[in-house]
DNA sequence: TTGAAAGCGCTAACAT
DNA sequence: ATGTTAGCGCTTTCAA
């Protein structure tokens, strides 16, 4: 690999220039950065970024954090972010956190280490940001942002309560709704929600509450559970692969989504068009969570101002089979 | 930041000792070690590894180029090779190529500028491999290796041999096969197993091809209008999305599944246990697939010896509901 | 056993 | 308009 020492040479003259063509900064003669920019043509030479990065002290390069790369809901959230960090020549180190706070400090220790430019943080989790005092730029992603740090997340409450309303303007009276993790603040949000909006309804009835922890399987059996337990006509899941287990109670008991029990679930992740009925659900610009969320930390690192702190996107009801309107009742 | 000059000075030695300590490399006196310990500790001096980086010229850090995050196979790759990764101190960079080799040119010109130590590749096509004629070392993942690069890929030949035997054995006799891109390698192995196997059973029939992309929408609609052209009891899906797509279809046209139409898909993608009735599928171990190729990234790395260059690792059958045995025929 | 010094490849003052 | 030099923070000879 051909250093700038090299170029310089080649092109007989002091490596400071060949640093101003490179860098377009300060003056040269035309005629000389011709004579550089062929010699790095024939070296085929390209800046040592790690020399580059030790000397500037940035890197070009973010770190992303995400629970679990494998849980449909962050692949399309990843893609989002390597895109626009793309466009501005970043690159993305990503990371698994499991949730774990340790894990998740763990890496950030790391990151620093490495220079990183700023980090975008998913995480469904709160505590631990002691552990963001520290200097870099730093987004909040799918997550409320506690201190001052910028944020974008989606209208979960607001998403809930549609979904509630969805169920009820199809004529369901009886509205179930499969709760997230209570430690994690958006499966609080969405029941807050569904509470809120069942309550204004008429229809609250805690004995509708089936606990849940974003799981499928889990979600299936006490749906199951449930369903024989009480009488509902309609499910709200806190997210779609419980709607997924949902629908699968449903069926194993017999009865019929839509026509006896409606569904809807929670995300828009693509799974929920593979299902038989395809299922509702409330989808969130996942796509456009991860992007924004990318753009604002290339806003922060280039210390450029921001037009906003804190991002709350709006849902869409996606209307699919598993809600289709049945006659009246 | 604390810097390896604060910790000498706190502990009263010279920076070279320093470096001793951390790198346990030379001698060092117990007393003046755990002074410098202590110092470190005091100061909690973390080494600047892109200035180690910079003279190691090692970074630590792999790249990993995969075709796209958001297609549901490979976020459990990326999860494994991270996982594997992580233990031995490595982060990983994630590249997102599109398949196009301009991209994942461009890519490799980055990461080598960044002194990454390897880099996995995950590509379908072929082609570009000049591009790696460059001295870092490479595993191929999911794909034949052309030259000398290790390698790790499934048994396509065999996946494929083994769907279409389980859906003669349980009785279909007209075996559809919703085939791949055709410049895709994997593809046509898996068309190539189908093909011998039909033979070698006599029901050889070229009219039961149905061609795919590995999409679920096209796949549905060139099955709708294969399932209006031919008689057909079984289809193999050259993966699960299209597996999901003739589901689609044969349910469309009120026929039953498994009973008219068995189905069988190709992968195992987690989204196969969500469809009713849940996809009998070739499951590949991709989560192994992927740690398998990380740790003979580090080994090549490390400049240790390969027990083998190329892996082809297993299937495995998974029969479920769309597959279920009828009785007699 | 320890320290001094050179250098990894680059950039940015400061001179000229 | 260009060159010289110091230094980013670390590691590794080489000397002591």
């Amino acid at each position: 690999m051909a250093t700038i020492r090299d170029v310089a040479k080649l092109a007989g003259v002091s490596v400071a220039t060949v640093s101003r063509v490179l860098n377009q900064n300060g003056y040269v003669n035309e005629d000389t950065e011709k004579r550089v920019k062929k010699a790095i043509e024939q070296l085929n030479y390209k800046p040592n970024e790690v020399a580059r990065t030790l000397f500037k002290k940035t890197s070009k390069t973010i770190g992303l954090i995400v629970p679990d790369i494998s849980n449909p809901f962050f692949p399309e959230l990843v893609r989002a972010v390597e895109d626009v960090m793309n466009i501005y020549d970043y690159t993305v180190i990503l990371c698994n956190s499991d949730e774990k706070s340790e894990k998740e400090k763990q890496y950030i220790g790391i990151l620093k280490q490495k220079y990183v430019d700023g980090i975008i943080l998913t995480t469904n989790q709160l505590e631990s940001d002691e552990v963001l005092e520290l200097g870099v730029p730093v987004v909040v992603l799918d997550r409320p942002s506690m201190h001052s740090f910028p944020s974008v997340i989606a209208d979960n409450y607001g998403g809930a309560r549609l979904a509630t309303r969805h169920l009820y303007d199809i004529g369901c009276r009886k509205i179930a709704h499969i709760q997230g993790p209570t430690h994690v603040v958006n499966a609080m949000e969405r029941f807050r929600g569904y509470r809120d909006e069942m309550q204004e309804l008429g229809l609250w009835n805690e004995q509708l509450i089936i606990q849940g922890n974003y799981q499928l399987k889990q979600a299936k059996e006490a749906t199951l559970r449930a369903l024989q337990e009480h009488k509902m006509d309609g499910i709200f899941a806190g997210n779609d692969a419980m709607a997924v287990g949902a629908l699968k109670a449903v069926q194993q008991l017999g009865l019929r989504v839509p026509e006896d029990v409606a569904i809807i679930g929670y995300d828009g992740i693509p799974l929920t068009e593979m299902t038989t009925p395809e299922l509702s659900t409330i989808s969130q610009p996942i796509y456009e969570m991860g992007a924004i969320a990318a753009r604002i930390l290339v806003k922060k690192i280039e210390a450029k101002p921001l037009e906003q702190l804190h991002y709350v996107l709006p849902v869409k009801l996606v209307e699919r089979q598993s809600t289709q309107r049945r006659g009246t009742r």
